[in-house]
Parts: C-alpha cells; structure tokens; sequence
DNA sequence: CGGCGACATGAGAATGAGTCTCATTTGCTG
DNA sequence: CAGCAAATGAGACTCATTCTCATGTCGCCG
C-alpha cells in the first residue's frame, strides 16, 4: 500500500525545510535549493511540499500577498503562528481560549463541521 | 485631491455587492453583472472592488481555494466571518476575547504592529 | 454650448503561481 | 541483476490578477 519511496530530492527538500526555521514560499525553496547545489525540480519542490503538508509534516499558510508559504512545524499537533512579516521567523503558539471560542460561536449560528484560519503577523523585537 | 467620479460602473460594483450578501470572487461578480444586464469590464470590477476593499467599504479574504472574495459588510468596525464553504453566506462576528488574546500573547513575544486574521469555515444550518 | 484636461474604462496582452503531461530515470523487491 | 511502478523534471498549460494603452466620459470654465 504505502509505497512510499525515498528519493534524494525530497530528503533535499525535507533537509532544508529543517535547516531553516522560517515560512517560505515554494519558489524560494526552489532557488534555495538550487543554490546549496541541491537541485531539484520546481514542480517537484510543489509536490513534495504538498504531500508534506498532506501529513501535517510541515505547515502551510497563505501570506497576505496571496501565495502559500511553507514551513518544517516542531509540534505536529494543531496550533497557529506569530509571523515577523520582516524576516519570516515564526513562532508556533496555542491558542487552547481561541478555539474554544471558535467552535462555541459556530455552534451557536448553527454551523456544523467547521474549521478556522487564525493567524498573527507583526515584527519581530529584532526586526523593530 | 479627492476627484472621485461616481461612474455607473462603480455604482453598479457597489450595488449588485449589497444586493447578495454573500462572499464571492472577482470573477463571479463580473459574471453576476453581465447576467444583471449591468456590463461592467473585468479590469473595472478588480480596480473597483480594490479600491472600496482599500477604502474600508468591503471586506475581502482568501477562500481555502485560495482566491479573493469579497463583500460588501454592514458594520465598519474590526471583525471576522463565519463563512459557509457550501453557498458562501457569512454572519459578522466579534470577537472581543480573540482580539485581546492576540494582542497579549504577540506582546509576550516581543511584537510589535501586530495584525492578524481569523476566518471560521463551516456548513450553515442551510447547508448541512 | 463647445472645448479641454484628467480620470475612468475595457479589450487584450502580460505576468506569475501552481498544475499537468509524458518521456525518462530510479528505488525497490524478487 | 531484471522488471516494474513510483518519482522526476522540462516545459506546456491554466487561471486569477495586473498592466497597457487607446478611447470614452465627467465636470468645469469661459
């Protein structure tokens, strides 16, 4: 069932997700890649990145220009980001009131099956 | 300064908005006004929603899908939505707690110029 | 009323992220 | 080692959004 192979280009991918801590889009992953002479596809850099992000491996989120930007998470459980939208650094935090405060004000409208995008962008001390 | 026109293209861009009350892209706006009878040129719709999105008058996010959509809002003031994935309707809600949440933990780590957003995604009683 | 200048419009070209196709390469398992 | 299915990558393609630029239109001034 699960033939999951393992292949150099997605260990370069994984690889580099860990060395750096910050969100990224996929094309800067590319040419970041490309430049520690790693070199892989861009369409396989966008499959790679999916499929990560299918597992919960890593976390995806949209930055307010409108594209996906990727990063490797520590926790694997659900949580949300205090983004520097200076330097990309991002800190993951739990937000145990938001949640339930989400799921309690669906219910009262009466909306079922819901999920929620929360997400928190600011500039970092160092970048102050 | 302000030479704002009030073209029959703009108004019909603000008008068909406050007819649906519903979150919708750019594109299905254009193509609601063409059926309206009301034709209004593809560009025109993005400058305009742009423009009264800029100004506070709309609201715009990203769909999961990953497109905007926009719509017009009653209340001017900071909020979020409760969106139906299914039909797109959406109820304004507060979020008082969330808010000073965010800005106390973006604190905590030493942010500053803190924004953030919050979107609830779910299936309204309509649609369930 | 006719003219003028600036802003607005719209058709189509251009951009750019992301996806898809398909021939080729490459882990893996026997 | 052989064979096959999964993975790769170059490039074509899609599709939302933006840009360009020629043309239209609003509002004012004389």
């Amino acid at each position: 069932m699960s033939t999951r192979r393992t292949t150099r280009q997605q260990q370069a991918v994984s690889s580099i997700l860990e060395r750096h801590g910050d969100f990224r889009s996929a094309q800067e992953w590319h040419a970041l890649l490309r430049e520690s002479g790693e070199a892989v596809g861009l369409a396989t850099v966008y499959r790679t990145l999916q499929t990560l992000a299918d597992e919960g491996t890593i976390d995806v989120l949209r930055s307010p220009a409108g594209e996906a930007v990727y990063r490797a998470c520590s926790s694997g459980g659900h949580h949300h980001h205090l983004v520097c939208r200076r330097c990309g650094r991002a800190e993951e935090i739990e937000a145990a009131e938001v949640e339930r405060w989400t799921s309690a004000t669906a219910t009262a409208y009466g909306f079922t099956d819901v999920t929620h995008t929360l997400e928190v962008f600011g500039r970092c001390a160092d970048c102050s």
